[in-house]
DNA sequence: CATGAATGAGCTTTCATTCAT
DNA sequence: TATGAATGAAAGCTCATTCAT
């Protein structure tokens, strides 16, 4: 049985070989510029490598995509659960989803170039079962907050979630384009995010 | 003289038939998918020809996409121009824009699916003549709404901009889900769009 | 009109240097180690020139085959109308395929390399428009026979056929087998392969 | 010794495990889309496992090939020794060939596919010690036939045997096509193989 | 010896781009 | 200028073969 988890460990340590180098490189040249032997090469795998272990290019990208997802939906979620409230528990996502975007730039990079065509193509994430657990679990806290009379009743929870990702990706961008030395935490800016989603921008 | 304008009208007839193919070719497929000899298929011309007016498939798309924006833009600025205040023109900015989306699904399609793309790339919109012009031309006008009390002073232009974007692409979305009979003008949507920019979601 | 003659037979031509290719390749090689690419350079065409006039191996592997066979056995059926009866035309047929084989190497060994193997594939030989008019014709013939007494009538047509051609078979490899200068025509071999179908090998 | 034997033994089981399991993926797939890995599958082995046994695939299927024709050989020998003189051998031969052929339809179809290939490429059966031993028996068995008077002679004996093999293929491939229940068994075929040889159909 | 993960050469196929007509 | 056949680089993927365990 150590030899079985062995092997097993083994295995995953070669995925996560894969995924980092599909990662970097997805990031740097989008899916479709990114080819197979890329992956490979970066991973310092043969090409046939890549593919014991996801069975084509497509695979590899939705399994990278929605493994990653699940790995900041998993913190994410951990420390919401800490949240008192729903308003607390929308503050803790958008904070913590910004720390995870700043740990994982090319993972967030994928996320915003892909993210609004996976929204429409069928294959899309909203498809995957990942994703429609995520999208349940958020509406369910969008609910939670109509309830507790802290967001508009007459919003529908699940494009409530799509601005306030939408809000996110325009801060994240705004950082990513002052790129350099300067720049503070993305984290610092979830105050801001949540107060815009909630009050908007308006003067008075 | 007559003669030079008469090949110069030609000219832009060529042209605007491969546009016309090519946003739907692009919305339809995509632009990895889409191939060159599809366009002048569907544009009745030989596959050469395309490239008598476009250097190579990347300038297509590009062109495609800042020539069809100038055209929504021109469209959208000569109505926003009627309006009295700042915010007079962000709300003609939206229902305007959200008129053209309407009437050019296609293209928002291919809007929806690249935009952020662009945003990030170094070919991308932002660092195209038209793409600079209409942020400036915009920021001009947040700027005037921050001067009138309208938008709170401590926002960025640009980012205002990104965010008011964000939001309606999140409510364009929705209304392409409800794909159907039973669903309303885009148009309509826009006061909501203002509001819960300027005033956010929250419920109280 | 002249225009697209020449178009079409540029076509045609086009399509027989790949043939002849293609013939010389995969009888050289054999269907499976014979490469797109080999056949392209052989015609001295880039390897996607052939694509332009077949969809895959497959198809090219096929049409030649049959577009061979078309050609032989309608060089053979004309000559087959002329003679007076049944046996005649039999004669005729094994004499006149053994000329074409023998001007056609090449087709011949894929022919015999590959014959068998199509018959029970479904992909195979008889399933083809081609094979199966060619089988309907000769067992026509082969009815005739039967009805002129010439072969015995508890033989199923098919299988005449079958046997006749397992009877060429082996004489043409037996051909091939003494390769060298001091062969003789294997036209001559038609009278002994008829009277070995009829009478068989008997001593007595 | 006795370790060696039982060593030695146990080699031969490994054979005879990846030979049956060869021989039924062979005839499944064909030669080439059999991978070895499905056969060490098959046979429940590792990939590697077969390399011990087997220079390459090549190796696999020749070696499969004459191992099986010598077993049947080895068979339709025994039994026709026990004929009185070459007629009946041959006749014996026919019946227990067929005899071996409905025992092992999977080595049949191997056969029939590969055969005639065999003959003429290098690596062929005939150029196989197996091979050459078959055939100069058999064909020492026609050249008694001659003698004997039951054969002309001036029949090349080995033409003989192609041709006798020829029209056994035939009569096995028909009775493949009427695949089904109805059908009786291949050997009763045998003593109209043997007329068809040496009287041949003649309808007179 | 047995294993089976890893290798990487090599295949088919596509398609942006060119250029002779 | 318009054409579209020809090009050939490059991609995804397979699988015979090897070799560390």
């Amino acid at each position: 049985m150590a030899e079985f988890s062995r092997k097993e460990r083994d295995r995953q340590l070669r995925r996560s070989d894969i995924f980092a180098a599909a990662e970097h490189i997805f990031a740097l040249k989008g899916y479709h510029k990114a080819t197979i032997r890329d992956i490979a090469k970066e991973a310092q795998y043969a090409t046939g490598t890549v593919y014991l272990h996801f069975k084509d290019k497509d695979e590899l990208y939705l399994s990278l995509f929605t493994e990653k997802l699940k790995t900041m939906l998993s913190i994410v979620e951990e420390k919401m659960s800490l949240a008192k409230d729903a308003k607390g528990k929308l503050e803790t996502f958008v904070r913590e989803s910004l720390v995870f975007f700043e740990d994982n730039l090319d993972f967030f990079r994928i996320f915003v170039s892909e993210a609004d065509e996976m929204m429409i193509a069928e294959k899309g994430l909203r498809n995957t079962p990942a994703g429609q657990k995520f999208e349940r679990y958020m509406a369910d806290i969008v609910k939670q907050a109509q309830r507790e009379g802290v967001i508009r009743s007459d919003f529908e929870p699940t494009q409530v979630l799509d601005i306030l990702i939408a809000i996110m990706k325009s801060y994240v961008l705004k950082w990513f384009r002052e790129d350099g030395k300067g720049r503070k935490g993305l984290a610092g800016m979830s105050d801001m995010i949540i107060k815009c989603l909630l009050n908007g921008i308006s003067g008075r």
